[in-house]
Order: structure tokens, then C-alpha cells, then sequence
DNA sequence: TCATTAATAAAACAAGCGTTCATTTAATTC
DNA sequence: GAATTAAATGAACGCTTGTTTTATTAATGA
């Protein structure tokens, strides 16, 4: 056989991309093989070289994508105005809410780094560090104008994003917590944590979400 | 050849232990092969297998290692008497101490999980929940005694876990950061996310380290 | 209808994997 | 000094790896 009926590239590309996401999360990058990719899609594993030149490729494919897709998401959920507080807010809601639903995702993210070669390391990186850098920037502003009793930005910045993040280890969806009442404790943390002044706006962040 | 002169099987397994611990954490279970790491040692690969009979044998013995470790450090740093304040502050100084201590160790523990067998993951979750615990009971009691204030202490302690863990992600000792220094920070950190009364015995934990 | 292109199968490739085996040498014991 | 044990070698085993090549079929456009 070759070509089989009612094939789709963009379809089987996409098949690629949820199924590597989804071994590489659970087994890890080395230890998913090619043909056993290729077993989850439903097709050969030579088929997968038609979308991906290298099983590399596919993994850094898939990082970029995540961290674009982060950074998009921060960019449409930072609030236009509003103080350190509320951006603060927004800020940790938006990590969360993202991270819990790309689980898989962000682990592979996380897990994987040390499988890129050393230029798409520095890729991959750098969009991190422009991530990191929106929460270092609102911490330090919020130190400034008396919003935050913080010691350190850039280390209360390491300490927030590795509280929130921890939250895919674990927390799974459809148990008797929900999202919601997650965020609203990690908000909460957040807040006494930087040494907020007393916040009365705490459930702004959740309205639209 | 065969045997070498002044080849010893204890410096030999200590050896295999060291450099496994090294390479594993840089590159991966999966991605370290016996080969590699008996080239690391200064052995040929099977020799490798007079110590473990297996690559994961190996790699379940590291991280057994590693737990019982941790558990060891908090039961000789845990304070005989003081309030849930300062056995929290123990608590963190211990384990940022220890975590940077062994970056390494860390690092296979946390990420090689996957690799182990159903029944030697248990083992090594039922160590993890047993130091876990500790954190928990003192938050648990010291929110029940007003020391601190806190949503959930379960959560709390994930958070917390999470939060000081992630030191050794970002973190580089020989830097202009001390140890100390950093665990002063994270201190103040974690004494304001529980919402903790004011603690003038912020030091006391540091004097002995 | 017919060429063209996209999508896949099937088989092969060389290299490398974890592991085993028989053997050899060094150290220890009697 | 001979016998025994401990420590390691070197070659091999069967299998799997990522990847390439070649051939074949399905969809597409003129």
C-alpha cells in the first residue's frame, strides 16, 4: 500500500503534533521512538519525516509553539490599566489557567530542555526569559510605588512562577477542586507573598475567565 | 586485561554511583547509555553490571539514596521544641540546604520518575509523601493554633514544596549569592505566604548552618 | 482523461542499545 | 607458593534506534 484513502497532510500533521505532545509528556522525549509515534497516529513511521526532517525538529517545533502560545496569552489577558496589584493578578490567573489546560505540554517544555541542540536552547530560552521578564517588571514597579514589601524582584519572580507552575504536578481537572477555587488560593499566596497591601479586588481577575 | 591494579569494588561502585548521579542529571536516563557512563567511570560496560544488575536497578538505587537522605537531613535539623514558626523556618532552611547541596540528585529525582517500574515508584512516592507530611503537620497545626493563616493547608504545602524546590532551577552557588542569603529571602517569603504573625526569630534558624 | 503532486507503505540501512559470557588478571588466604 | 576469590576485560548477542530509499496509491487540476 501507499497513499491511503481520505489522507489529510494538515490533518496528519496535526495528529503528529497531539500524539508527540502527549507520549513525550508521559514516557519522555528519548524514550518515545519514532515508530511508536507513528503507531499512535495510525501510520508509518517514514510518513512522520514528511512533516518533521528529524525527531529534533518535531521536538523544538513543539516548544516554540508552546512558548508563543504563552506569550500570545499573556498579551491578550494583561490588563490595559489598573495597578501592580491587578496586574500581578492577572498575571498569576493567566499563568495558571494556561498551564493547567496545556498540562502536557508544559511538562514537555519543562522536561525536555536538555534534548535541544545548543542554538535552539538559547531559542527557546530567550522567549522564556521575555516571559518572565513581564512579572520581573511588574514586581519591581510594584516595589516602587509601595504596592509590594518584596526583598529581591528577580528572585520573588523565580519563587512565584515555580509556585504556580507547580500546580500541573499535582492538581488534576474534574476532582472535587476546580480551577476557580485553585487560582483563587494561589492568588491569595501570591498576594500575602509579595506583601501586598490589603486587596479588595481579588475576584476581578476570575470575572471573565 | 581483566582485573586492574588497585582496583577496589567499593571506590569502584561509588564511582559508578557519582558519575551516574552527573550524567544522568545533564542528559537524561534514557539519553545516559551504559557505555557512556562506564567511560565516565574508566571501566569497560560490563563491569558495570557486578554492581547492578540492571540500568534501572541503578537508577532506583540513586534515588532510594537520595530520599532516605532528605528524610535523614530533616530528622537531625528538626527542632525538639518551638512554636509551628520556627519548625517551619527549619523546615525550609533544611530543604533549600540540602536541595542545593545536591543539585544533581535532585534533579534525577524529579525527573526520572518515569522511568522507574509501577511498584519502585510507589516506593519512592510513599518516601516523598512520608517527608511531605511533615511540612503538612506543620501547617496544619499552625493554622489551628493561629500562628499562621492559611486557605488549605494541603495546598499550602504543594506550594510551598514547589517554591523552595525550585532554587536549584535558577540558582548557581559561587555566584554573588550566598546559600544564606537565599534562604534568608525565601524565609521572609515563605513566613509571609502563610500569613505568619510577625517573627523576630528570623535568624535563629541560619546561626547553626 | 491524463499528467502531476501529495501522502503513504514497505523494506532496508548502519549504528547503537542493554546485557551476557567466557576468560584473564590482581589480590587474598591458607 | 598454591588455591581461591574479587574485579575487570573483550567479544559477542539479539534487538531497536533514527533515518533513507524506493515504489505505489489517492487526490487534484487542466
Amino acid at each position: 500500500m501507499a497513499r491511503t484513502a481520505g489522507s489529510d497532510g494538515q490533518r496528519t500533521e496535526a495528529a503528529i503534533r497531539d500524539a508527540a505532545v502527549n507520549l513525550i509528556a508521559r514516557h519522555g522525549y528519548e524514550a518515545v521512538t519514532m515508530r511508536q509515534l507513528a503507531a499512535e497516529v495510525g501510520v508509518q513511521a517514514a510518513a512522520l519525516y514528511r512533516y518533521f526532517p528529524t525527531k529534533e525538529d518535531l521536538l523544538y517545533d513543539l516548544m516554540i509553539a508552546h512558548m508563543e502560545a504563552l506569550i500570545a496569552s499573556w498579551e491578550s489577558a494583561r490588563p490595559i490599566r489598573g495597578g501592580c496589584s491587578a496586574r500581578l493578578m492577572a498575571f498569576v490567573a493567566n499563568h495558571i489557567r494556561f498551564h493547567v489546560e496545556r498540562r502536557h505540554s508544559t511538562h514537555v517544555n519543562n522536561m525536555e530542555l536538555r534534548s535541544l541542540s545548543h542554538e535552539r536552547l538559547s531559542a527557546i530560552l530567550k522567549l522564556r526569559n521575555r516571559y518572565e521578564k513581564e512579572l520581573r517588571t511588574i514586581l519591581r514597579e510594584g516595589a516602587e510605588d509601595g504596592s509590594f514589601l518584596i526583598e529581591d524582584s528577580a528572585m520573588t519572580a523565580m519563587a512565584i512562577i515555580q509556585m504556580i507552575t507547580g500546580v500541573i504536578v499535582w492538581f488534576r481537572p474534574d476532582e472535587r477542586l476546580s480551577v476557580d477555587e485553585v487560582t483563587e488560593t494561589y492568588l491569595a499566596m501570591t498576594m500575602r507573598l509579595v506583601g501586598a497591601a490589603r486587596h479588595s479586588e481579588k475576584t476581578h481577575v476570575l470575572e471573565r475567565a
